[in-house]
DNA sequence: CCTCTATTTGCAACTGAGTTGCAAATACAG
DNA sequence: CTGTATTTGCAACTCAGTTGCAAATAGAGG
């Protein structure tokens, strides 16, 4: 048992969640991978260990009712999930992806103002998303 | 022929495009609809005279390519379409959904500044999403 | 108004992400 | 250790979006 599983128990323990082996697994492979995931990402990062994928989304679903993650952004028509640690109250860090070798990154220190709403509407998240050329692809 | 017809014919030929009825069809769909548009959405609106699945996702492609209609958003892992017209250079307008109703409303009068991207990155786009409770579930 | 050809359309079959129902396994309270 | 509510795995399913291909057609050039 290790310092990350300790954590990660008590994480769920919090929210009056069940301590089960795929919960940790799917939970510790969002957290060490710095980047979003789907759910093929997680599968492939568990290898032979991997839980059913139907066991996949429906902890995935779990964690985001308990807010430990969250649904980041959809490519390819898959959706990418990630731990919710890094965000702040109404927003997470913003979402760049590169339209020519179309990998995505977050933008972690990047600071985004909170749109002001009209009148009647309440922010519960905001959500930016950036296409562009990334980096790699621009000095190409 | 109406004057609907005619500007959407002209904006077709400005782009080299063959003006074909599926494409003015689709198109006048779009812009009268004033707000984004699933596949579904746009074969349900043009009824028995639909044109078939496949030419609706691939004329939405095409004109996608030719920036008169951008991909808005993704619902319930449907794709959400709209006429590129409201965009300036490098946003569109924020996209506003509520949680309790799922309907999904244009902000279209909303100031939304572009973030500042790390060295390197060069923007495209910008797309703001934003989740929260509407008008009408606020009151409820 | 015709003809010819590159482009576009419709059909059918497919792909694959995500879902549902249900029986077997299991966390954990007592 | 036992009982039960919760969770898991499996199999079958859904349905948005894609692909290949033959038939239809827009529009250029006579």
């Amino acid at each position: 048992m290790t310092a990350a599983h300790n954590s990660i128990e008590l994480l769920l323990r919090q929210k009056r969640l069940r301590i089960t082996a795929p919960r940790v697994a799917i939970l510790q492979t969002l957290l060490e991978a710095g980047c979003p995931l789907s759910e093929t990402d997680i599968a492939g990062r568990l290898g032979d260990d991997a839980p059913d994928k139907t066991t996949i989304y429906r902890t995935l679903m779990t964690l985001i009712e308990a807010d430990i993650v969250h649904k980041a952004f959809v490519q390819h028509r898959q959706w990418y999930f990630e731990p919710a640690h890094h965000c702040s109250a109404h927003q997470c860090h913003p979402h760049f992806t590169c339209i020519r070798c179309n990998r995505t990154e977050c933008l972690h220190g990047v600071a985004a103002p909170l749109v002001t709403l009209p009148n009647g509407l309440t922010m519960h998240r905001q959500q930016i998303r950036i296409e562009g050329i990334c980096a790699a692809c621009g000095t190409k």
